[in-house]
DNA sequence: TTTATATTTCGTCAGGTGACGAATTAACGA
DNA sequence: TCGTTAATTCGTCACCTGACGAAATATAAA
C-alpha cells in the first residue's frame, strides 16, 4: 500500500509527469529540465528528488551536471506499470507533445550554453 | 492530461483506496463504508464524490440509501486501466485484506440495524 | 587556491487537502 | 403533516504541497 500510494503521489503533479515524460527520449540534465519547465532550479530538483524517491527515475553524476533517465531495470512491477500506463495515458496529450517538440530543440543547444541561460528563463 | 491526473490524485488517498478496493466484492451503501473506514459520515461522503468524479465509481439512490459500486462499464480507459492496476498492486496488501475480512463481517448486519450504530463508531 | 557554476538544501509563503462537527437536504414512517 | 434518519454540504482547522529566493555544496576552470 505504501509504495503504491508514493508512486500515485509522484504521479499526481503535473511538472512532474511532464518531466517523466520528457525522459523517454532519453537521459537529460537537470538543467534541460529546468528549460523544459520553466520553473525555477530548486523546484525542479525537488519534483526530481521525488520522482527518484518514488523509483521512477534515477539519476548519475558527471562532473558538475547531474543526469536524470528512466531506470534501466524496474525493481518493482508496481513502477514499472504504473510509468507504462502514464506513457500510454498522456501518448495523446498536447501538453506533452509540445514538450517533446520543445525538446528536440532543447538538446540541440550545446549544454555549456544552456546551462548560462538558466536564469533568463524561455 | 487533466483526466490522468485527477485520477491520479483519487487514488493518492489510502483511505479513497480502500473504499474503491471495497467496491470489488460488490456494491456498499454509504453507512457501510463509513463502518469500514472508521470515518465520519461527512469525510467519507466526500471521499465518495472524489472517486465518483474521477468516474472511479458510480452511485445509485435506493431511498434513503445511496449506494456506491464500480461502474458496469468503464467510458475510459485511463479510469479503466488504473482501477485494475490498483486492485493488481494492492492485491497482497495486508490492509485491503484486513478490510474484506472486516467486510464481511459487515454485509452480515441488517442495513437498518448498521446505520442506527454510525454515531458509536467501531 | 580562488572563482565560477550546476545542483541541492533550507526557509518561507500561499494555496490545497483531509479531518471533524453543525447545518442542510431528501425520503421514509408515524 | 411532522418527526426521524441517511447522506451531503458548509465552515473550520491543522497539516501538506508546490512555488520561490537565498544559502550551502560540489566540481570544473582560471
Amino acid at each position: 500500500m505504501k509504495e503504491y500510494l508514493t508512486v500515485m503521489k509522484a504521479l499526481s503533479d503535473a511538472n512532474r509527469v511532464r518531466a517523466l515524460c520528457a525522459l523517454q527520449h532519453g537521459e537529460l540534465c537537470v538543467c534541460q529540465l529546468i528549460k523544459l519547465l520553466k520553473l525555477a532550479p530548486s523546484t525542479v530538483s525537488k519534483h526530481l528528488s521525488i520522482l527518484q524517491q518514488s523509483d521512477l527515475v534515477e539519476s548519475r553524476k558527471e562532473g558538475r551536471w547531474v543526469y536524470y533517465r528512466l531506470p534501466r531495470k524496474h525493481g518493482s512491477q508496481v513502477v514499472a506499470r504504473a510509468t507504462k500506463e502514464a506513457f500510454r495515458a498522456l501518448a495523446g496529450s498536447d501538453a506533452i507533445a509540445k514538450d517533446g517538440k520543445r525538446l528536440r530543440t532543447i538538446r540541440k543547444i550545446d549544454p555549456e550554453e544552456l546551462c548560462r541561460k538558466i536564469l533568463s528563463r524561455s
